[in-house]
RNA sequence: UGGGAUGUCGCCAAGUGGCUAAGGCACCAGGUUUUGAUCCUGGCAUUCGCAGGUUCGAGUCCUGCCAUCCCAGCCA
């Protein structure tokens, strides 16, 4: 059998007893976004939970666009939607569809109920609605106008939708129960009045249905086994079960309610993504930093990685932030084998090898991945004068470290042993270049078999391709910023940073690819698509784990 | 003071009355290594929000309590 997409849980549990009790021969979810924004890593769980239910038991999930609100939506966010959930890796195959495509079989429905008494259209200013819904501790109040016969509301709501009355001066309400202690069933509005141009139907309708009328018929329409939703529409079920056996339909998904993902140090929340965008404290939507599918994408997060990462971190209905630090770990182990592996300089030192020849170039041969031969391998030019990392050189430095410093010995990756002769400073004293001697014996090898604890990567200054690279860090310093007062005073003002002058080993910058490369002993990059710059821009994927940064720590 | 839910290791999460409470992340200690990466080995809950009770036996059943979250849009 082959892996499952997703784990068992508590939904997959019921699945199987329905399976099992033959109250379903097959399983059909599906995945209903409203068109009003942008997607994000919260939506993905969503994703990957019905498009990877339906997979593992061999059934379908379907798209299907909530659109009944056309005051919030766009066919730009439709747009964007679909392709996220591609970019994700899912296919809804033939089965894309849209609430609205029901408005007529919606329409008939309400005049079901209404046929039965069990729906009327109310007068009521939204304001008398309000307040004689009641509260928690406070029963609704019977509308006036509850007990209008079928005749009258039948036409009245006819009325309705052929336009006879002002936006907002009636509504259509579920003849449910005012005193229930779930606000919901105090007879909620169903239709309301809104002449407004909407991205499917265009001008057909200035009535519209309401989310609780239409996502359970919509469902039942459709054939769906199992609606899965989020935790906050628990209260909506009772609702969504009463429409259901109340009119002539036969089919009666089950609503399933599980928690919402939420990624420490993050924020999903619209309003909240949306002003990081206007107050332009990010590049926009795809910002690498956005918890958007898109700023992931840009970000170069691996779609496999992310569906990895929502596989690990489960199904449930207790409401949980899950550590920014299992993200990164699917990150890290989906690139460590995908990633080719290539040198570049973050922020160059300039070495010069003393008794290598002034003019001689050598080509030596790197391997892409140490662990995987089918990835083959390439030249790398190698000459007189090479740039480090600054980070490898350290004038005062303990046992620990086994990197550059006067009269130490290290292997240059994929070449030479070389050693530290002197640092070169500049009239402020900071270290601009170093002089080293190698040992033309070393190459590829052991040599003489003696041992050298580090190896550094390096980059040939007469080959080194100029790159601009961008570090990124968490956009905020506090680990559950949406719980703050403000989220904003939790910001991190450096969560990005902009090295300027990085050099790249030849052959990588100058392709247009969509590859994450592992920058060896510094991080992953992919190539960001923009331009403002003359040079190529590297977006930092992700670090690698640095024990290194642990042992600097407790030194100090 | 109403209704709905949730509480198992620092963070997630299995567990559906019966072997010593899975697994992942994090963390700690070692080993391998031409990336201080990867990989490998070992450690990491006598205890399941608390208190009673039922039972030969309870994280799993019952009762009470406590904590946290959601609901008063003509939003979804």
């Amino acid at each position: 059998m082959a892996e499952r997409n997703v784990t068992e849980n508590f939904i997959t549990n019921i699945i199987d007893e329905d399976l099992a009790s033959e109250k379903h021969h097959k399983v059909v979810t599906r995945f209903p976004p409203e068109p009003n924004g942008y997607l994000h890593i919260g939506h993905a769980k969503s994703i990957c939970l019905n498009f990877g239910v339906a997979a593992d038991y061999q059934g379908i999930c379907h798209l299907r666009f909530d659109d009944t609100n056309p005051e919030k939506e766009s066919k730009e966010y439709a747009e964007s939607i679909q392709q996220d959930i591609r970019w994700l890796g899912f296919d809804w195959l033939q089965n894309k569809f849209h609430a609205s495509d029901y408005f007529d079989q919606l329409y008939g429905y309400a005049k079901q109920l209404i046929e039965k008494s069990l729906a009327y259209v109310d007068d009521q200013t939204p304001e008398e609605i309000r307040e004689n819904r009641g509260d928690f501790n406070r029963p609704g109040i019977n509308s006036p106008f509850r007990d209008r016969s079928v005749e009258d509301n039948l036409q009245l709501f006819r009325a309705m939708r052929a336009g006879e009355f002002a936006d907002g001066s009636k509504v259509l309400r579920a003849k449910i129960d005012m005193q229930s202690g779930n606000i919901n069933m105090r007879d909620p509005v169903i239709y309301r009045i809104k002449r407004m141009h909407h991205i499917n139907t265009g001008d057909q309708w200035c009535i519209y249905p309401m989310y609780d009328f239409t996502h359970c018929i919509s469902d039942a329409i459709e054939g769906i086994t199992h609606s899965l939703c989020t935790l906050e529409f628990e209260d909506h079920r009772p609702l969504y079960d009463w429409v259901l056996d109340n009119i002539d339909i036969g089919c009666h998904p089950q609503q399933i309610e599980f928690s919402r993902l939420n990624v420490s140090f993050t924020i999903t929340s619209k309003r909240r993504l949306s002003k990081l965008v206007e107050e332009g404290i990010v590049d926009g939507w795809n910002d690498p930093r956005m918890s958007t599918i898109s700023g992931l994408r840009r970000r170069g997060y691996p779609p496999a990685a992310i569906r990895e990462f929502v596989k690990a971190v489960g199904v449930s209905k207790k409401e949980s932030v899950i550590s920014m630090t299992v993200l990164e770990d699917a990150i890290r182990n989906n690139l460590n084998k995908t990633a080719p592996r290539v040198m570049g300089v973050l922020r160059p030192l300039k070495v010069v090898i003393e008794n290598y020849p002034e003019d001689k170039v050598e080509m030596l041969t790197g391997s892409n991945h140490p662990q995987d031969e089918s990835f083959g391998s390439r030249k790398i030019p190698f000459s007189r004068e090479i740039y480090v990392e600054q980070d490898d050189y350290q004038e005062n430095a303990n046992r620990k470290f086994f990197r550059l410093t006067e009269g130490r010995e290290v292997r240059l990756r994929h070449a030479y042993y070389i050693t530290c002769q002197r640092a070169i400073k500049d009239d402020a004293g900071n270290v601009v270049e170093l002089r080293c001697t190698y040992d033309p014996e070393s190459r590829g090898g052991t040599a003489d078999g003696r041992k050298v604890k580090g190896t550094i990567h390096w980059v040939s200054v007469a080959h080194a391709e100029p790159i601009e690279v961008r570090l990124y860090d968490r956009l905020f310093n506090h680990p559950n910023p949406a719980s703050l007062d403000n989220f904003m005073d939790a910001i991190n003002p450096d969560s990005l940073e902009i090295l300027p002058n990085a050099v790249l080993e030849p052959g990588i910058a100058e392709k247009d690819e969509d590859v994450v490369y592992q920058f060896e002993r510094n991080a992953y990059f992919k190539r960001d698509k923009t331009h403002e710059t003359g040079k190529p821009v590297f977006n930092q994927v992700v670090t690698m784990r640095d024990s290194w940064a642990k042992i600097e720590q407790e030194n100090n």
